[in-house]
DNA sequence: ATGAAAGCGCTAACAT
DNA sequence: ATGTTAGCGCTTTCAT
């Protein structure tokens, strides 16, 4: 069989095998299919049933190469599995198909290496935009590195969004979202202060993690606000994650360490700690008050529901596509910070009983 | 600027930049950055600078075209808010690049239409593999569509992989990857069943979702394989959610159903309902038992923790992955069974003091 | 070891 | 309204 007539084997046909099989010349079935050019009707239905026939389906990558083509969105984040990228990347999902754009994800499991890699094979892909979710390290080595993808991504018309991680240099082409870490963090402290607590236990995120950092921040200011300054012994570094707070909070109790309140960076992490709690038989909010970050559908579950603060992450992986594409009329050079507000539900109470 | 020199202001080089930069052809450059292909020392190192210099990363489209490039995969599920479905993307998005491949994800909101659009997308895209995931209504409509996109996939060199769904005619290219519903809802409803309890609510999910039905089946079977004969009256119909749980639990209370345990169709179904149960005073295990099925890791934080049936899905992921790209020697038409195991915690124990 | 030329599957002028 | 001819950016013969 000759490599003309592409009917071979593979069944993946071209769009000449469709011209062929219709009788017409490829540019015709171009134009029937591109639907925005005049075609005879009887042209036409030729070629649609040469279509139907042949299981046609013209080749993306080719549209693409040739100036048609779905335009992509990539979309970066740590780890699928937390709730709260979860719900950004579902707003980013859809946000990016109501726009009629493809949209990529890919989880780095934290890995800036293969962060990397990822968001250089997303410049090759043409990526029309990239978005990048998740507190970073910041430092000087990392504004270099964001800078020099914000160029590089610039420069081949696409764009760098940034969720919920610092900022970069004035100047530099790259969309920044944030939500108010800090803010989110000193309303919710405020709210536990003035319950009365004196010693409440951080449970922090990775040390030099920028979200985790905010949220520490927002506890500390709390305290000072009041003229309070709270102890450092009390605050314990992990990740994220459920079992790191469990760990930590069991880690504190075996210590002895003594608090009336603790606030969790994450609903995640005060979930594990409350299990730690619970299972030391300390009574939430009676022996102990706790509080979350993130207020994710699952907090209203626990026992007792959980006080946390509300991140409108659904909202924000929207908006990220929605600015990335510039159905925004931005600026250069756009910075937005979206707040948050505290919830107030069971978790936090007046320090009562068996304070320890 | 004439459109030769590719090096106007959009940025975007070509290979052919590069090669005028290095004054070299373009094989050349593509040699070099292929590797593959014996070339000199020193015009590797000039092109290498001239790469540099301008920043070039080749399109990947164009690549792909032309033979080379990176493979794409595709997963489509239904919601990726969904712990679970979270779960499986995380494996089938480490194990894809893992691989060496590209993964893209989508979410289909539960819209059949939308999941076709979808799927033609990745058909356009000439993806190695489409991985469908979640259940599905199981009528004959349903396996005729499947068919028709499994034989369109294979005849395009490409593959179908179904993740927990109903399985095709013998003969259709197809994998498909189960998990055993029936089996873990058959033991999880024994284990409730020994305790003593007769009248066990069930939660379910939609009603035509196979998933939701498999779970379903295995709660029929466990009564009757006891001699036991449901009250029909106890099973209610809702989704996969928290809320539909909440929602279902207030309902059946407010109606003043009789039972003394619940097994939910899902962990947030359950955690819904535990909700639901608290507010209404009741205790868990005390007043009615409680159970439900995936073993998300909140599970266990749940007050109290949650007796569930446990299912792989991180590795289902992965496997899936492995399956599609034929790194495991397969038939033609694969169909694997995975098991699952209940996981006993403390969430159901003997119908005691205050049964409804 | 390197260049020239052909081709991948498609679209977009440019002709009729 | 339709066919012809160039590309798009890359890889890969086929020469040399």
């Amino acid at each position: 069989m000759t490599r003309k007539s592409t009917t071979d084997a593979g069944g993946r046909h071209t769009i000449r095998d469709v011209a062929a099989h219709a009788g017409v010349s490829a540019s015709t079935v171009s134009r029937v299919l591109g639907g925005e050019y005049p075609v005879s009707t009887t042209t036409r239905t030729r070629v649609m049933r040469a279509v139907r026939d042949l299981d046609y389906v013209a080749d993306a990558r080719a549209k693409a190469i040739a100036g048609a083509g779905t335009p992509t969105l990539a979309f970066v984040l740590d780890d699928i599995t937390g709730p709260s990228f979860a719900h950004m990347a579902h707003g980013v999902e859809r946000e990016a198909t109501r726009l009629g754009h493809l949209c990529l994800v890919c989880s780095t499991d934290g890995d800036a290496e293969h962060q990397l890699e990822f968001i250089e094979m997303m410049r090759a892909q043409r990526a029309a935009a990239v978005i990048l979710v998740g507190g970073a390290t910041d430092t000087a080595e990392y504004r270099e590195r964001m800078a020099r993808i914000a160029d590089s991504l610039a420069s081949a018309g696409s764009r760098l969004v940034l969720c919920g991680r610092p900022p970069l240099a004035p100047g530099t082409p790259v969309t920044v979202i944030e939500y108010d870490n800090e803010g989110g963090a000193y309303a919710l402290c405020a709210h536990v202060l003035a319950q009365g607590h004196r010693r409440v236990l951080f449970l922090g995120g990775l040390a030099d993690n920028t979200t985790a950092q905010g949220r520490e921040s927002g506890y500390l200011a709390a305290h000072r606000a009041r003229g309070l300054d709270p102890d450092p012994a009390l605050r314990l570094y992990g990740d994220f994650t459920r079992d790191s707070g469990h760990r930590l909070m069991r880690q504190a109790l075996a210590q002895g360490l003594e608090f009336t309140a603790v606030m969790a960076s994450t609903d995640m992490v005060a979930s594990g700690a409350l299990t730690a709690l619970h299972e030391a038989g300390l009574r939430v909010p009676a022996d102990v008050s706790l509080a979350g970050y993130d207020d994710i559908p699952f907090a209203r579950d626990l026992h007792p529901p959980l006080t946390t603060v509300h991140v409108p992450y659904e909202e924000l992986g929207r908006l990220a596509v929605r600015t990335a594409l510039g159905r925004t009329p931005d600026a250069p050079n756009e910075h937005l910070l979206l707040g948050t507000h505290v919830v107030v539900r069971d978790s936090v109470a007046a320090p009562g009983g068996g304070a320890r």
